[in-house]
DNA sequence: TTTAATGCATAAGAATTTTATGTATACATT
DNA sequence: AATGTATACATAAAATTCTTATGCATTAAA
């Protein structure tokens, strides 16, 4: 858990890349899907998820629907046509810096 | 060069890491070095450099060595034996990192 | 002679996150 | 009945880390 601040700058991809898998999803169930597919590893705090979901909507990402479960509020973030494009930007950049990031840190054993 | 930010938080970890292979290494040195290594990729500002070298040397992980060449002043970078100790921690983090980020970003392609 | 490269440094501002706090419902345990 | 945990949203203050801007000085090239 030591190394949470390395992923300083990859939250917006991360929920992009989620809902281009998912179709819809909730803020909530966004936290816990990270955390079960890192392993407890990387563990969005709610200050910084939903500053950056309201964001995402802003910028024309992400359309919203509000729904009620049983007497609770949930609100479903859904990939705009927009949202569709850059997220593959987004993970295309990803990607990229993975690579060289990987080759910089050990450059024996290059992925290309 | 849109995705400079995904680099943020891993700034110590290269620079340690460049000072593992290379004995020691200036402030400037290391700029040019990043770029090469990452075609361009990553261009290290003196901003963002020389406060980094201040602290791993306020924290004990560098040594500094001051040095004349020709008229011009160049400050030497070297690991400390605390400094090598970090090194190894961060990299197997920044390893650890980019696993699960990799497996986040392309669950298909798994490097497992 | 003025621009680009080398070489250091710091300060102001921006961006993104953590930490702390607040509201509210539902369920389980004591 | 009360307390804690999980669910579900939200925001504000502080911390972190970086970019941008600026400053000084030497050297080589145009």
């Amino acid at each position: 858990m030591g190394n949470q601040k390395l992923f300083k700058g990859s939250l917006q991809t991360i929920i992009l890349q989620l809902l281009a898998r998912n179709e819809k999803m909730y803020g909530y169930e966004i936290t816990q899907k990270v955390k079960e597919l890192t392993k407890g590893e990387l563990n969005i705090t709610e200050g910084a998820l939903y500053p950056a979901l309201h964001k995402l909507e802003a910028d024309g990402l992400l359309d919203v629907e509000v729904a009620n479960v049983g007497n609770r509020l949930r609100k479903y973030y859904k990939l705009t046509e927009n949202g569709s494009k850059e997220t593959a930007n987004k993970v295309s950049e990803m990607q990229e810096f993975l690579r060289t990031m990987q080759q910089l840190v050990n450059p024996k054993f290059s992925l290309e």
